[in-house]
DNA sequence: CCATTACGCTACGACGCGTAGCGAAACCAC
DNA sequence: GTGGTTTCGCTACGCGTCGTAGCGTAATGG
């Protein structure tokens, strides 16, 4: 998923790969400057100092670029152990906060969001590029909160297959709303507040 | 907030108020057919039987036509008393479910919240036409299940404010999360497990 | 050296945007 | 009625972006 056509020819002159990562750092840039509907992909390429026609040899359109340039943002995510499963959930919500309050984050991930609703193959890139890749964080935490006795190993691998996605709609979800509709900042107490609900809705079995 | 400019001229020919109407039915129609990125203006003034001009001269533009557009699809949101603090968050969750179900209402509300990452005015316009609206359905929850003794009281009104949006970005993050990123149905079963977590871990204090 | 592919550049038609100008229609005050 | 005022439908326009085609050049491998 990384890159447009990951498809290396044998022979020919190859790829830049330093046109791939100026091109996807100057789509963050301009979505800092100009929001989503006034990004184009002239200014894009002029920014990246590389020819327009490049751009979209790679890329099929926006939607596709932007994907790409913001997929890139969330590779950050890691899971610290830090002794409890409250405090990793904590940890790793405030991350995602932090993700979400930049700029290029919100105004891309929502308008490639919106777009998703009405093109399946783009929602399909998102999944992959994106949501599945981070939902690695929910699995490693369990397993993690399991070997400590936090948790109460899940027998029923469909259920546990429910509350994996319930638990991931409920974290994601929740700071999204807050740091694009509610517009206010996820800080710590924010946080704290709300893996304090969480945690004793799911433990309360 | 309903329509565009509020200010009903005494003298001249009034605004037709059939033309209002048939827009914003025409704008969503749009957004079914076309989705956010390909509705142009002029395709919603041909729908909607009137000329181009006149839409301008009633929206500033395609955000603030859209804004009006879908909140009038969350107008219909109730909270009927089904007896229970449970059985009420699960009837509105699932009225929020149905709404957001809509193909117009995904595009339409997630392009808008896009754009209005880059734009205070529009942010402003959202919250007070859709997002604070709806914060009554929290408000009218909360104090019919304490005159239930189902919840205690809150004291501190500060303290009653910060729940109720920690409510509020939950349950509209989780559902908005569910349908549109997921995009799987938040069909009944998938409301009771959410409302299930959210009720333990909020009474478990 | 030659085939192959990527690159930069220019130019182009197509399309939506947002506005200006016009005559006609609908309303109110007199 | 009559005049003043505002809206409406229509046409036309300049502007900017889109996405593509064509060309010569650069970089790789056989």
């Amino acid at each position: 998923m990384q890159g447009p056509t990951s498809v290396p020819r044998a022979t020919g002159r190859p790829r830049s790969a330093a046109a791939d990562t100026a091109i996807l750092a100057a789509t963050r840039e301009a979505l800092v400057e100009l929001g989503w509907s006034k990004l184009t992909l002239g200014d894009v390429a002029t920014r990246a100092g590389v020819a327009k026609t490049t751009l979209y040899r790679r890329w099929a359109g926006k939607n596709e670029l932007v994907v790409d340039a913001v997929a890139e943002l969330f590779d950050e995510l890691e899971l610290p152990d830090r002794g409890s499963l409250a405090a990793d959930i904590e940890g790793v919500v405030l991350q995602f906060a932090v993700i979400l309050a930049r700029p290029e984050t919100k105004s891309g991930l929502m308008a490639v969001l919106a777009e998703s609703t009405r093109d399946d193959a783009l929602r399909a890139r998102i999944r992959a590029s994106i949501v599945d890749r981070q939902k690695r964080l929910v699995l490693a935490g369990r397993a993690r909160a399991e070997t400590r006795g936090e948790l109460a190993p899940e027998t029923d691998p469909e259920e546990a297959a429910r509350t994996v996605d319930l638990i991931f709609d409920m974290v994601a979800g929740a700071v999204v709303h807050r740091c694009v509709v509610s517009a206010e900042p996820a800080d710590e107490e924010w946080v704290r507040s709300f893996t304090r609900v969480l945690l004793l809705g799911l433990t309360s079995a």
